[in-house]
DNA sequence: TTATAATATTTTGTATACAATTTTATAAAA
DNA sequence: TTTTATAAAATTGTATACAAAATATTATAA
């Protein structure tokens, strides 16, 4: 077992951070202000200010004020990901060994039989981030996790819906995995990435 | 002009970085303690350690130490920037108009002429720079840039070395963007770059 | 009224003191 | 000697006070 010993930084970040995924501070806008925060949490200043300026570099802040990000940053973040994402995709389809494709077929059936969206939206961040994984480059790992926890952030509205045809896409990736056909997987992860973001764009517009 | 208040943040962090960069923490591992800092710089605590959570972020220093990457480490920094630059050398080639296509020819020039290596790095960056420009794309501009400083950083040694084919290497891949081959332009533009993470571990091993 | 200047208020930046923790040095036991 | 325990020192984390800067408010002139 892991002791974490939760300071007053991460106390504080974690809480804001939470702040901000719930849309409290009124989907953007709103400024952050570091003894307002300081009384609401319980500590001083000290580590408000830590805990924003690591905010302020994953993204979610920008002077002082949570980000509310653009159609084209939307567009841009997008982009990397599947710049990403088809390279670990076709990584995938030459190297995944077969343990790990089990569970890329656990997590589409996991999908397929729930009921609530939720899990879903689970299982489809767990396909991807096992995908990912097999770039076996944590410098790429990263970047697509900023971008993922951006782009989820800030589109709460899609987690409310269930996007149509995302389980399938997912099954047709994995059938080109399978195949071991690289070029197949990768133009399959780019296609499906596209249609998230049109998704997503004709949800939050 | 751009008035620019150096708040004592800024000259932290200026300064840290510059003896990052001058190899004054003997070559990584030493430790960056706080108020030996402060003293050194004349400010008090609170901003050095604004400046090293910020360096930190930038991948520079990691639990107060200056970073020294692994072999592993250099690898996946260039193949992340071979899979950003090799895309937005596909865009060059589609898009990049004939006053930066003259820009690159530019760099080439005076690299070529010039006598002295630093220029030849500096014409290298540039060059870099304006085909990286042409992914149109913050994210991934931002993302080569920390790679280009760490890679550069930690491998002051290649400065003071002549890699040998590098101007000629720009020159293939200028030609392809003129010819307006995409697929070419990329092609060419991995290969450089690999050629760059080969001579680097050949000097710095 | 609108625009401008003066003033008050809020908020952030910085220094500093002290507490908690980590690291290092020292002494005792194997 | 090496190992372990204990004490000392160094270093970081946190709170807080005050100064500097930014922002909002009010008063005055056009």
């Amino acid at each position: 077992m892991t002791k974490i010993k939760k300071t007053a930084q991460i106390i504080a970040y974690e809480s804001i951070r939470e702040s901000i995924i719930n849309g409290e501070f009124a989907g953007g806008g709103m400024k952050l202000v570091e003894e307002k925060l300081a009384i609401k949490i319980g500590v001083s200043r000290t580590p408000i200010r830590d805990a924003i300026r690591r905010l302020e570099q994953e993204g979610f802040i920008n002077n002082k004020k949570v980000i509310k990000p653009t159609e084209t940053d939307l567009r841009n973040q997008f982009e990397m990901r599947m710049l990403i994402e088809s390279y670990a995709a076709s990584k995938a389809a030459s190297y995944m060994i077969d343990d790990d494709i089990a569970k890329l077929k656990n997590a589409i059936h996991i999908a397929r039989i729930s009921e609530d969206n939720g899990e879903v939206i689970k299982q489809n961040k767990e396909f991807h981030d096992l995908i990912v994984l097999e770039s076996r480059n944590p410098i790429m790992i990263e970047t697509v996790n900023r971008m993922q926890s951006i782009i989820y952030l800030f589109s709460r509205a899609v987690v409310l819906h269930k996007r149509p045809g995302l389980i399938d896409e997912h099954e047709e990736i994995l059938k080109a995995i399978i195949e071991r056909d690289p070029e197949m997987t990768s133009q399959k992860m780019k296609e499906h990435l596209h249609s998230d973001l049109e998704f997503t764009l004709r949800i939050i517009k």
